[in-house]
RNA sequence: GGGGACGUGGCGGAACGGUAGACGCGCCGGACUUAAAAUCCGUUGGAGCAAUCCGUGUGGGUUCGAGUCCCACCGUCCCUACCA
């Protein structure tokens, strides 16, 4: 018997598949049921990290699990490319963007393979070669010639030192994240994709996703924020300021409160306020004020509610008589609704906040139930429960929807607004200033304005011969790149310099995936094919941007032509992290892991430093971050225990939508469990062994093995997968366990052999998603036929599987008190009169009256009796 | 402020409304060894000699039966945010 040696047996197989080029993804139609499982793809930062180990190891339990049910599976890889640490690594350390980026991928790509993962590496592709990132174009321009695409002015965090566009998450409390500089606010022209257009398309879709988790469906739908509501025009008191004479529109979902209305506020940067700057120093100087908060999380908190009284009056809608100030008010955003409202103070809290800070009407409206409309009042919190509506004319008495679907009537009626739907949505900003991306592929002319680039001039490439030793987009200085005809009238003219979003690249990269070669951006037969990805599969951090973006573009190229799904991914799940505990010395620095000792004594634990000896905080389980240092690395591990144990313990040691935490001592339990596993395989003597049921430990045996097809394949099929290796290692130690092989199996009956056989021929293609190269050793060992990649999955006897005796608790009054044996379909009468002819439970039922007995077939006894 | 998830042994976690704690880790005991590591075997929710009793964050409720369903509270985590 030889000890398992994951070392040579692993590149062993990994070669074996490769040359047999198992893992080719099948023809289109070719008989079989299709089946799309898809990580999302990695950013090729250099070198793999444990996340992307579970990542890819559940991915490829469900890729194995699917082929070898019959599935014509598509598992492929790419490369999330482009974007900002690419750049970086060339203005620090003088690389240029794209050798970095490709010999990342080189590295990456050996470590994914030495993974073992059943990915048809054919189809591999980068979001930053030219071949791809042209096609992207391609259907780019298609989308501007749709009108989906469009440029307006837009303001955009201004980085000063680095001259260039931060997005909203690389501002760290009012400074850019490289440079320190304090971030300005600049409009710039910008590009945009129209979302919004499918903004109920997008809410509508969730309802279809029945294999997405609950709690994505709900972030998006929050994120996209549909509000159903009024917008109406205020007509001012007397003269109406310039530019503003079809009145002041305000939206509001609470047409019900308009009675309530004591004032009418204005956000800093509505048009009106900035004209009222340009005649009044002190509304600009206010404007000014109101821009200087910074817009962290704290800062809005605690922020004072800031007003300015312009003088100004308006009418109110349903009643002329009254007149309304206008205030400037910093809490109103321009970018919301029409980026005015009218204020209701009572019930509304920021209106509440700002009424009583500069003295201003709170009028209650809304009378909760059981309140005394004379004596109710409102004091420091607004009321915004449900109610009759009081104080209001006509919609006194009316409940609250009741008097909104009203107030909506009479306004549309009158002529001054209309029910309106309203998202927090906004259009996509896709314009980057930076050079590696995908290059927006349009020229500007001075006659002929915004002009695509012909179809047969894309890719529009990158220039290399770029420099990154000055901040600013390396594609605005290039000497010659940007400079050009117009292809509409041949005059001098210029490309964009812009580049694309990332999350551009990521949000149609499926679709490439089924046809990598075509000459259209989606090859059609094969993605009607192969789409929607039925299983996708990535980290929940995701839930909104990747997500939404690819289920937008996905319907946009629908209405295209280019692809017939809606939606993109039929199935997703979103799995965990892989967390660590985090390690600090006195002084209070980070320690690797390496370096330390951990000491356990009874149920309390120690640390010291390996070398030095000195204490060591254990600290909390964080995310593994190299700020903390709390990282493994994956080729460490695999060095050490082998890539099978490395796989099996992300996927045992937590339900794989949750964190999982990384312990030495744990991938060691599945280390040992390899080897126990292996050695019962190496134990088993060669030979043809007949059945017979009629020994008991080798049906026990039989038993077990054709029930435990069933739990591992519902495990898989559920994503339950700790579950599923769970009870792979429950049979192992039955297998064990049953009387056979003490090395030579001489003391093993023919029965129990033969039932030792069966199980082990099971067993090997049970645990191959899991551990595919130890699997792929010891179908060899039992002389399995071929490959066991290339095995069936194998199918229970229904009549082994099925219990024919069951053990049923009795209980007495909800509470265990014996069991009884019984067959299984035993009638409850039958079943009843056993379980009261126990000696334990007459004993229980001494000087009781049984009032009941529930029988649930096959389950539980219970005797209710008092 | 709004939304959501989760609270089970020393730890990670199992449990279609039906025997709570599967499986793993750790601990403890034993075998092997000159010894240790590795490996193997066994015990392991708490209390009790035992019968038995108590146990799934707290308090109620529904049910023959609740870790699971409902209500309230406490705690932890995540998302989102002056969104009118």
């Amino acid at each position: 018997m030889a000890r398992y040696n994951p070392k040579d047996t692993e590149p062993k197989w990994r070669e074996a598949w490769a040359k047999a080029d198992v893992f080719k993804t099948g023809e289109i139609n070719d008989g079989r049921p299709k089946y799309y499982v898809l990580e999302m793809f990695p950013y090729p930062s250099g070198r793999i990290h444990m996340g992307h180990v579970r990542n890819y190891a559940m991915g490829d339990v469900v890729a194995r699990y699917k082929r070898a049910q019959g599935f014509n599976v598509l598992h492929p890889m790419g490369w999330d490319a482009f974007g900002m640490p690419a750049e970086n690594a060339a203005m620090e350390r003088g690389v240029h963007p794209k050798g970095w980026t490709y010999d990342n991928i080189a590295a990456m790509r050996e470590q994914l393979k030495s993974l073992g993962i059943s990915v048809d590496w054919s189809r591999e592709f980068a979001t930053c070669d030219p071949e791809y990132y042209g096609k992207q174009q391609a259907w780019f321009l298609r989308l501007l010639k749709r009108g989906l695409v469009y440029r307006k002015e837009a303001s955009v965090n201004w980085d000063p030192v680095d001259m260039t566009v931060l997005a909203n998450e690389q501002v760290i409390d009012g400074k850019g994240w490289r440079s320190g500089a304090t971030v300005e606010k600049r409009k710039l022209t910008q590009w945009f994709l129209r979302i919004t257009d499918y903004a109920d398309a997008l809410i509508d879709g969730l309802k279809t996703l029945d294999r997405w988790p609950d709690k994505v469906r709900l972030m998006q739908e929050n994120w996209i924020g549909r509000s159903k509501g009024l917008r109406f025009k205020f007509q001012f008191d007397g003269e109406a300021p310039d530019g503003m004479a079809e009145g002041l529109e305000v939206y509001t979902t609470r047409p019900d409160t308009l009675f309530g209305a004591s004032f009418v506020g204005i956000a800093p940067e509505h048009p009106l306020a900035e004209r009222l700057g340009l005649e009044n120093s002190e509304v600009q100087r206010f404007i000014a004020d109101c821009r200087k908060g910074g817009t962290s999380e704290a800062e809005i908190e605690s922020a004072e509610k800031l007003g300015y009284d312009t003088g100004l009056r308006v009418k109110h809608p349903l009643d002329p008589s009254i007149t309304l100030p206008v205030w400037i008010a910093n809490f109103i955003l321009m970018d919301y609704g029409t980026g005015a409202i009218f204020a209701c103070p009572a019930h509304d809290q920021r209106d509440l906040d700002f009424a009583r800070k500069y003295d201003l009407p709170v009028k209650p409206v809304v009378l909760p139930n059981g309140e005394d409309p004379e004596t109710f009042q409102v004091g420091k919190e607004a009321y915004v429960g449900p109610g009759k509506i009081f104080n209001s004319h006509f919609l006194d008495g009316m409940d609250v929807e009741t008097a909104k679907a009203e107030a909506v009537a009479r306004i549309e009626a009158t002529g001054q607004g209309q029910g309106a739907t309203v998202y927090r949505l906004r259009d996509w900003g896709v314009s980057r200033q930076r050079y590696w991306g995908c290059p927006i592929p349009v020229i500007h002319c001075a006659s002929c304005g915004v002009v695509p680039v012909p179809e047969d001039q894309l890719p529009v490439a990158l220039p290399e011969d770029v420099t990154f030793d000055k901040p600013g987009n390396p594609l605005l200085r290039h000497p010659t790149w940007r400079h050009t005809t117009c292809p509409s009238c041949g005059g001098a003219a210029e490309r964009e310099t812009d580049t694309l979003d990332t999350f551009i690249d990521s949000s149609w990269y499926f679709a490439r995936f089924a046809d990598t070669k075509a000459a259209e951006p989606v090859g059609k037969a094969a993605a009607d094919y192969w789409l929607p990805v039925d299983q996708y599969i990535g980290g929940v951090e995701h839930a909104i941007l990747h997500l939404l973006y690819a289920r937008f573009i996905t319907r946009a190229l629908k209405d295209e032509g280019l692809v017939s799904v809606e939606e993109p991914f039929a199935g997703l799940f979103t799995q965990g992290m892989v967390t660590h505990e985090a390690y600090k010395n006195e002084a209070g620095e980070w320690v690797e892991p390496s370096d330390v000792v951990i000491k356990v004594e009874g149920n309390s634990r120690s640390a010291t430093h390996a070398k030095t000896g000195a204490p060591i905080v254990i600290g909390d389980i964080e995310k593994m971050s190299k700020s903390k240092k709390n990282v493994v690395a994956p080729e460490d591990i695999f060095e050490a225990y082998g890539v099978d144990s490395a796989r099996l313990f992300v996927m045992s040691d937590s339900p794989p939508e949750r964190d999982v935490q990384w312990t030495n001592a744990g991938v060691e339990g599945s280390w040992r469990f390899t080897h126990r596993l292996w050695n019962e395989f190496d134990s088993q003597p060669a030979g043809d062994f007949a059945h017979d049921d009629s020994d008991e430990a080798a049906l026990a045996l039989r038993k077990a093995a054709h029930k435990l097809i069933g739990f591992v394949t519902d495990s898989i099929e559920g994503f339950r997968f700790n579950s599923g290796v769970a009870r792979l290692y429950e049979f192992l130690n039955a297998l064990k366990a049953a009387p056979a092989a003490n090395g030579d199996g001489t003391s093993a009956s023919n029965a129990v052999l033969a039932a030792r056989a069966e199980a082990l021929n099971i067993l090997a293609r049970l645990v191959a998603p899991f551990t595919p190269h130890l699997a792929e050793e010891a179908w060899a060992r039992i002389g399995g036929e071929g490959m066991v990649v290339n095995a069936p999955w194998p199918k229970a006897d229904p009549a082994l599987a099925a219990d024919d005796e069951r053990v049923l608790p009795i209980q007495i009054n909800g509470k265990r008190r014996g069991e009884v044996k019984a067959k299984a379909g035993a009638p409850d009468d039958e079943v009843t009169k056993i379980a009261l002819a126990d000696p334990n439970i007459m004993a229980h039922l001494e000087g009781l009256t049984v009032r009941k007995v529930i029988v649930v077939k096959d389950r539980i006894v219970n005797i209710v009796a008092n």
